[in-house]
DNA sequence: TTGTGTATATTCACTGGTTGGTATACATAT
DNA sequence: ATATGTATACCAACCAGTGAATATACACAA
């Protein structure tokens, strides 16, 4: 049976993704990952250096779908700027209330290894919210924000706070209050556009 | 030497309280937390029934100290409102650029536990977070504030999310923006509370 | 003052189970 | 025959929690 190799590798990512991120890291033994992927430790060894390597595999294999997901929302709601980001906490919303949510997997990773500052899976979390981060930015460049960065980070706070708070409590409605607030920060600033081009 | 008793306790929630914030939760054994409060193991479960007791015991023991801080931050400040307030994040970003900052305990600890959503733990940090909101709600509607809970959620998700985003960027300029979004917010609210008066 | 009982406080030694990681051998495909 | 992939068995360390014994302080009685 050696034939697989890319579908294996895969097939652990996935198994340790649902592990991981329902149960924890350090809480998740390798051979439990193992096992839920249907082989035997020593065949995850083959494929994975380390549990370290594969807990950053696991968080590398949710960067670009979770980007994707927050571009689908954004571009597929109608409407100006505000509502369309307003959107993507509304679609969040709707997520956190499945009973399976448990909050935003980069962010409870950091938390959870915080003592590892170096650590390669927090190095990906760090990237991955550079990326939505940057993609927001541009976004905004693209309205004619006078300080699109700023803005930017405003949601990513909004957004990570929303993540943190509704874990926490477990209630979503604190979701379309971030998005709310988006909203608000938003429109201030397009008010600020509108004003500098009316000069 | 049966005679210390309270000042053990307290001596075991110091000891687990440093362990604890630095290293993690289920990083740290409760072989550790004995050895560093200077006893032997049997002696600590003599004083906690177990290890979920002492971890909730380590965040009521932050419960107050913490949110005595934030009052003060806030009552030491000059100026109006929106200072007062932006001056929590300008205190707390000072903090966070110290070497050992390791993010909020609370939300790392309903991060790292998020799979036992009944944790005695899970439950002192959702109260806390809660005491917090409420605080700045009741500081809200004495100043007329229409909707002074929308506010102080907006400012908690806020505060949250900049604990989140600068313990995994470790990048403590995140707080100051988050300030300015604070700052932002309030005085649309205030702008809002003057024009109904001025009717 | 001295002896004694008792609740409190603490220690030593232990258990049953788990953990990340590995040495070695074996199977398959080319 | 060689590189790739998988399995069995194992290790040394660690971990939460416990049983049994013991030490101390203090109340009370003689």
């Amino acid at each position: 049976m050696p034939r697989p190799s890319e579908p294996t590798r895969e097939r652990i990512i996935q198994a340790a993704s649902a592990l991981f991120y329902n149960e924890g890291i350090r809480r998740v033994s390798v051979d439990e990952v193992a096992a839920r992927a249907g082989l035997t430790k020593r065949t995850l060894y083959y494929h994975f250096r380390s549990k370290d390597d594969l807990v950053a595999a696991y968080l590398a294999a949710r960067d670009q779908p979770n980007l994707a997901l927050f571009r689908k929302w954004f571009a597929e709601a109608d409407g100006g700027l505000p509502t369309k980001v307003e959107a993507i906490f509304r679609n969040l919303a709707r997520s956190a209330r499945h009973p399976k949510w448990k909050g935003c997997g980069f962010l409870r990773t950091s938390a959870e290894l915080a003592n590892m500052p170096g650590h390669p899976a927090i190095k990906i979390g760090a990237a991955h919210k550079k990326k939505f981060e940057d993609w927001l930015r541009t976004t905004f460049a693209a309205e004619g924000i006078a300080d699109p960065l700023k803005l930017a980070r405003q949601m990513l706070l909004l957004l990570d706070g929303s993540f943190a708070v509704v874990l926490l409590h477990r209630d979503a409605s604190y979701m379309e209050t971030a998005g709310e607030a988006a909203r608000t920060l938003i429109e201030i600033e397009l008010a600020g556009r509108r004003k500098r081009a009316g000069r």
